[in-house]
DNA sequence: TATTATTGCTATGTGCGATAGCAATAAATT
DNA sequence: AATTTATTGCTATCGCACATAGCAATAATA
């Protein structure tokens, strides 16, 4: 924020914030790097409507699709270790959105409750807005090679 | 890793590693989520080579650029605090990589070091053979979009 | 000259991710 | 069937990234 009052300022936006400097906006991995952060806090904002953030989005959303997903498994899913998958799940569970229920002596299915289900409703609705704004953000001529950029440096 | 073991295996890979769940595959922002993660933990490992985080060569790359920047300009450019520009440049600093050179009484400059120079020039080397990588992981018609699309979703 | 802003810093809190270890149980091996 | 191996859910703990509040010195502005 602020002025830049950089000395030796940057040639390419000559007064504008000061985003990134140039030898930094022309590595592709700091641009995705950025933008990822940029739409994740975009994200991240919308989201405190519904008292969450973007794991535990994640995490419903997973749930509300597939009613019998473990603890483990979902930690797979997300890339989120057994040991860390614990004080996330605890939240849910406290804020009464998700239940467990024994699968055999070892495994817990993680199911939605209703208000889980009703927290859920209002999160794909912000999702799908955010999903919707973000494509719209970039130009026609752009978008539909974007996704599959994305998938093609993978997951 | 290892074997799913999903009791609701995954439609889409049906044997392969557990990625992403088809319903969060859909997304694009989840999709920029974890390519900007795969990537960044890419460049992460290479960066040990140099041992250097991704921060710590950023600034690297950043002072190489412009000799007179202090630490809150670096800090408004990188989206970090002040505060925390603290012990990210004194590591620097104590690795004998940067000095600070004082501009007036209050600010001072970060410049390279001939070390830094030299760690720098390796920087260098491996962010460019990254960023080929990167840019080749994706298929040649979806290549040229890619980055005005970055550039489109901001920074 | 008086006020306001900026710089570089300390101190501190919070949340995330990673590692190691553990008891119970399930799955695989022999 | 018995034994070994793997997995589950968890505790405890460490380090790191990031944010806030506050401070004295100094510079910039009104």
């Amino acid at each position: 924020m602020a002025t830049p009052a950089a000395s030796v300022a940057n040639t390419f936006e000559p007064d504008g914030p000061l985003r990134a400097d140039a030898a930094l906006a022309a590595l592709p991995g700091y641009a995705l790097r950025r933008a990822a952060n940029t739409m994740m806090a975009e994200l991240s904002s919308r989201l405190v409507a519904v008292d969450l953030r973007i794991v535990h989005a994640t995490v419903l959303l997973l749930v509300g699709e597939r009613p019998d997903l473990t603890s483990s498994e979902i930690g797979r899913i997300i890339d989120v270790q057994r040991a860390n998958m614990v004080p996330l799940l605890a939240r849910l569970e406290n804020d009464g959105l998700i239940r467990r229920e024994p699968l055999d002596r070892k495994s817990q299915a993680i199911v939605l409750t209703a208000a889980g289900a009703e927290r859920l409703a209002k999160v794909r609705a912000i999702t799908e807005q955010f999903e919707a704004d973000l494509m719209e953000r970039i130009p026609a001529a752009h978008r539909e090679h974007f996704v599959p950029a994305l998938h093609a440096l993978g997951g």
